[in-house]
DNA sequence: GCGTAACCTTACGCACGAGTAGGTATGCTC
DNA sequence: GAGCATACCTACTCGTGCGTAAGGTTACGC
């Protein structure tokens, strides 16, 4: 009974509802019913726009993969020093997963486990390791050393790793503060467990 | 027909199954029937040894789960310095997965991202966590250094997430050595990006 | 050799939720 | 204000797979 509105405003509510519901229930417990329910539509709405319940699922983490990105894109810019870069790029995406806490954490987790979308994951995440990769290739060339392509790899893939763990924490823990937890994975990341043994500490820098 | 077996060699033979099916399938993709099949045993026969689909699953976690933490368990004795607990602890682990790595690492996957079990993983994790920081505790009061609980369980939590991560990176990569894998994470963990970035890095000692 | 308890089966009920058929209202164009 | 496209609905079908009822068969004690 109430408005009637333009499919492009609709596509977005019910993308907005379907990451809610999803994020509550998972994939699986999610029901389409109470995805078009909560876009405040009926069902064959979501089927005629957004498709069956994966596509809708896909469009989803599409647009909050694209959005991360985009966060983080700006932020570390490629002609700074690594430790800069490193730094701009986690409170980026620490920020970003602040603000979504709810909305991106629990969608992600989602995508882990079920075989269709592990896949369009496994690409998000890949882009993301090819760029610490390419971060760290960088950064050594300028040193003049070099370093195997797998070395390279498995290093960003941890660092990577590390930084959705601390992510899920965040979500997990509404009182945190985003800034800090990216100063301590910078820590972790940066300094290693002998120096933080040590008592040595990285600070953010003033900016 | 066959061998009638003692109920608890066909709990054994059906939790076996069960993590060969949800593996390959995922939980929800799974059906008893399948996992039945697979044990070459009939539906209620499940029902009646391990009860719902939800609770084999989670004796599937608790029965892998115990074996990894047993595996590690005994490799990191208390009396070691830091750097060698952490080296052991992270060679039994990935040794661990590496030999069960379809069964171990899939499930584990699963389970992040199902309500009903992401609990259930989380208190696991929890042990791990509370180890790692106990550690790092004990190494800096030995040191006549203290640090916040907060900041000590969340380096830690960084440090099982990145192991974790690389943990599935092994899963993908059946070629890769486990040991080389548990030196590469060794590398990032201990020494952090700044000394790798200047050509210091980790060897594992001679034992 | 007979009861009884454990092992094991076939065959079904039933709920749930994805996806659809077919129809109604609203607004825009000319 | 007729025609037509677009937004939107109610009310179904139907597959799938969990969980179970009811009954058969083998071992084992006494």
């Amino acid at each position: 009974m109430f408005k009637r509105l333009p499919r492009a405003v609709r596509e977005q509510q019910m993308l907005d509802a379907a990451v809610k519901v999803f994020s509550r229930r998972g994939f699986h417990a999610a029901s389409m019913d109470e995805i078009a329910d909560d876009a405040g539509i009926s069902k064959p709405m979501v089927y005629a726009y957004l498709g069956t319940k994966e596509e809708v699922f896909v469009a989803c983490l599409h647009r909050e993969g694209t959005r991360m990105m985009e966060a983080i894109a700006g932020a570390a810019a490629p002609d700074l020093p690594a430790d800069e870069r490193l730094w701009r790029g986690l409170r980026a995406f620490f920020g970003f997963v602040g603000a979504h806490r709810d909305g991106w954490a629990v969608l992600y987790r989602q995508a882990r486990g079920e075989q269709p979308f592990a896949a369009e994951l496994a690409t998000m995440r890949g882009r993301l390791v090819e760029v610490v990769a390419g971060m760290f290739d960088h950064a050594l060339r300028a040193n003049g050393r070099e370093v195997g392509a797998t070395d390279l790899e498995v290093v960003a893939y941890a660092l990577v790793g590390a930084t959705e763990s601390l992510a899920d924490w965040l979500a997990d823990h509404p009182e945190a503060d985003p800034e800090k937890t990216a100063t301590r994975m910078m820590n972790v990341a940066w300094l290693g467990a002998d120096q933080l043994l040590r008592g040595i500490t990285w600070h953010p820098p003033a900016d």
